[in-house]
DNA sequence: ATAATACTGGGCGAGATGTCCAGCGTAATC
DNA sequence: GATTACGCTGGACATCTCGCCCAGTATTAT
């Protein structure tokens, strides 16, 4: 299990700072490549034994390199195949109550604080372009949302990634 | 195993609209929330027969809705604790060329096409804000490359999340 | 040189997995 | 109304993986 010995890492915002080494990546990227393939198959692929796979793989979930291995969910297969950017622009004190609105709202799968005019970004989709106009409605109708920035996204040439990150952490690690 | 009988499900960018009922909705929950369970555990959980879970995970991913089960990696805690959205704008046709450069940045995690002055907005991790001057500067040395502007984020208070909207997807077909 | 750590390769039992099946209720079709 | 199709049930089966253990060895740091 994950959850037996490990303490959980120290997530102060930036202190957390992790040791990947070239075997880590290879795993991630295996286990990304081919979730189902399980510890034994992996061991073979990698050419290590099971107990060392296994306890590579509790030790990057015990440091939250790897955060878990749930169902990923694609929106568009849901009904929802339009993507769009929102920026808001929140009247200064009422961040508090605008995220709790925002929670609400199921086409938001996302929403980040910003620097710049935005306040804040969310990323959220619709089942058609007409749908989307009722979600941004949903979305801006709250008190202390000022102004709005709205981008549709047409393509996702780069769909969500991160082996290569892994694999240019171990790289630097390796280089010291 | 996924891959056995059923037929890639047709993607033509949003012709794809599966039917997600109530218990396809309680199945993500369950699994978003302690993925580690199995398919034994999660029959009892959720009061059905083993084989119905094994049934509607198969059509889950045969029909795209679960894409997979693939390792969530943190970058923060691979020691990329800063994350910014950065738009491009882009000189006309010079598309193609710039995203197979931005492809070949490790610290961008994903980029889609939008609507707007920006052409196209990436979402990039750095290991500090001094890096991310770096990360930047990097991304944008390229013919093409016309103007940037970017966006830090400061905090993230809705982190990427599906549940609730495949919960929306199950109940919005129940009222037909 | 010595200690600590990580990997190896093996063994162990418990449990889950994938795959069958017959029976049955519901819903759609004729 | 009768028939067909479909999905769920609950049970079976052999196989395999899992989590855990261990002693021995290699590698690294002290």
């Amino acid at each position: 299990m994950l959850d037996k010995l490990h303490r959980l890492p120290t997530i102060a915002e930036g202190i957390t700072r992790m040791a990947v080494d070239e075997l880590d990546a290879r795993l991630i990227r295996l286990f990304t490549e081919e979730p189902r393939i399980g510890v034994m198959e992996a061991s073979r692929r990698l050419g290590v034994a099971r107990g060392t796979v296994q306890a590579r793989l509790d030790r990057l979930q015990a440091d939250g390199v790897v955060r878990g291995f749930g169902p990923q969910v694609d929106p568009a297969a849901l009904g929802y195949p339009v993507t769009a950017f929102a920026t808001l622009e929140i009247r200064q004190g009422r961040g508090r109550d605008v995220r709790a609105h925002l929670a609400t709202v199921p086409e938001l799968l996302e929403m980040h604080t910003v620097t710049g005019s935005g306040d804040m970004l969310c990323r959220i989709v619709a089942s058609s372009n007409a749908d989307l106009q009722h979600v941004i409605d949903r979305l801006v109708d709250f008190d202390g949302i000022v102004r709005t920035s709205t981008m549709i996204a047409l393509e996702n040439p780069i769909p969500l990634r991160v082996v290569q990150l892994a694999e240019a952490a171990a790289q630097a690690r390796a280089e010291g």
